[in-house]
DNA sequence: ATGGCGATTCCAAATCGA
């Protein structure tokens, strides 16, 4: 089985070249963010042509986000229960495989923007209620995993320039501290299971030559539970679409799992 | 220190992303 994440910047825009990456990865699930429309122009049929499912939580010009599967999603949820949030930042859904169902959480965190902004205070606010949630949902999914655009590069590794960008957006110790206090609810870093390349990314600026100069974050992620961990089998960032005309600024990152 | 690119929207200067 494989599951993937990827921030599309547009699914207006990168429609074309998200059927195209599915044809050639035809993973099992594929989380989508940044969908940038609302639910009345969801392409729910040119999906299906390519022979998947979708659930999808949109809104008009920012966020939204939908997961595709190969196989039925049952028992939707929109946004964080009991978090009230005028943007469409969460879809969970549950997946039903041959070894058992899946519990799909597939998030698009806050940016944040800059320390101490207001915006920066929405994405603590947020980031708290998305782990008080999870945990209640891990107590109900024992085989689940959180996927997503994270907006923190998790560690030093994890960033292009971790000095000069110290504590600046997505390296700051409060938000690596959220990040710490979803593992510690028993979520492993898919991607840190295995020996990975050194420099690796999923984000790089569309500006300065980001992409060519490998300036990037490692900022999507796979997050696995406890119930999941040893069937983790692979994970790996896909590069390649980062290379085509009019591109999505993150790249796929992808898990294999039995 | 700033902008640099790209997408979106009251169709075009402004906002947001990371």
């Amino acid at each position: 089985m494989q599951l993937a994440t990827w921030n599309i910047n547009s699914l207006s825009v990168r429609l074309p070249q998200v059927v195209a990456w599915l044809a050639a990865n035809p993973v099992d699930a594929l989380c989508l963010q940044e969908l940038k429309l609302t639910d009345d122009k969801f392409p729910f049929a040119a999906l299906q042509e390519a022979g998947y499912h979708a659930v999808a939580m949109g809104q008009k010009t920012y966020n939204g986000v939908a997961i595709l599967s190969r196989s039925p999603l049952r028992d939707v949820v929109r946004n964080i229960p009991g978090h009230d949030d005028q943007q469409a930042r969460v879809i969970a859904a549950t997946m039903d495989t041959a070894t058992g169902p899946v519990r799909l959480v597939n998030c698009y965190f806050v940016n944040g923007q800059e320390p101490g902004s207001e915006k920066f205070a929405y994405k603590m606010r947020w980031l708290q209620a998305l782990h008080d949630w999870l945990r209640t949902e891990l107590a109900a999914h024992p085989r689940l995993a959180l996927l997503g655009d994270f907006n923190v590069a998790p560690e030093d590794r994890d960033s292009y320039d971790p000095v000069g960008l110290r504590e600046t957006i997505h390296h700051t110790t409060e938000e690596r501290a959220h990040f710490q206090a979803l593992l510690a609810l028993g979520l492993t870093d898919a991607y840190r299971m295995f020996e990975q390349p050194e420099k690796a990314y999923s984000w790089w600026d569309y500006r300065m030559l980001g992409f060519q100069k490998n300036r990037g974050l490692r900022i999507d992620h796979i997050l696995v539970s406890e119930a999941l961990r040893g069937t983790v089998k692979a994970c790996t960032i896909d590069r390649a679409p980062r290379k085509n005309p009019q591109p999505s600024d993150h790249a796929p990152v992808v898990a294999t799992l039995d």
